[in-house]
DNA sequence: TATTGTTATACTCTATAACTATA
DNA sequence: TATAGTTATAGAGTATAACAATA
């Protein structure tokens, strides 16, 4: 899908069509700017996970995550391959896994997520900064985060 | 992706990530509500832009739209094979294909609108009426819609 | 018998490039 | 030689179901 223009009327005046829209959007140019760190975006978010939760096993990443069992496989046999976190072993249960991150991911981490803060920026930028704080937290309300919180 | 609970901190709350997610759901729920009339949502945005626009080119269609030259052949020809739409060779260019609606695609595009307007009341229902207004506007400054109109 | 993680596989969506027919 | 449309193909991303190890 092309994003290099704004999105075609007469769809571009229905919520639903701009959510999908800006979101879709967003992946992409998200994706793309994390490739300057070779991170795709399961992967970021697998790592941003494991850092707020270390020792996690998988089944509570896929849990915890967007991602299903068996992606999740793949995600930490990449994460594992490039040295960026490690499988071990459950003390108690010798079925599970739990993850953590190495120091090597910690500091992939904090460059990527720089990156992400950047394009976040520049993605943000046609709106000001008081525009930008009720966008996200309309999106919070509409994503019902803190409902969930409340619970 | 999985879609019944809300997004996972600490991801939820960074605008970018709210938009991505919120775009991917809304989009799913957009394509399994069109399932009903057994469209999907590409198929639904060309019917939407040859309504607009009778007679467009197939490639006028495709630039109109954000789909491809190859996916525009492959939606095309659902949409005539579902008897919704029809080509006509163009009257001073052979190579042309001039696209119009029958009256069996001008009725099923009635159903799919309802269904879709529909889904985005019960989408945005969180928000109140003028929250929604709100973040309409905020999507469209976001996608730069007005700019382009004013060009 | 149930659960955790793994593997193999299939499916959807989309993009790319080669091809045809017309200009 | 260039353009409109088509076809064939390949790639990314994700889901499903069968399987091995352990409980």
């Amino acid at each position: 899908m092309r994003f290099d223009g704004p999105p075609p009327e007469p769809l571009a005046s229905a919520t639903g069509f701009l959510l999908s829209w800006n979101g879709r959007r967003t992946a992409e140019g998200f994706a793309r700017a994390l490739q300057e760190v070779g991170l795709s975006p399961p992967v970021f978010g697998v790592l941003t996970l494991i850092e707020s939760h270390p020792g996690l096993t998988q089944k509570e990443l896929v849990e915890g995550s967007l991602i299903d069992a068996s992606s999740m496989v793949a995600v930490l046999d990449e994460l594992e391959a490039e040295g960026l976190a490690e499988r071990r072993v459950h003390d108690s249960d010798r079925r599970k896994r739990a993850v953590y991150l190495t120091s090597q991911g910690k500091r992939k981490l904090a460059k990527a997520r720089a990156i992400a803060t950047s394009f976040a920026d520049e993605l943000l930028a046609p709106l000001d900064e008081k525009e930008q704080e009720t966008l996200r937290q309309l999106l919070r309300k509409l994503a019902r985060v803190d409902e969930a919180d409340a619970r």
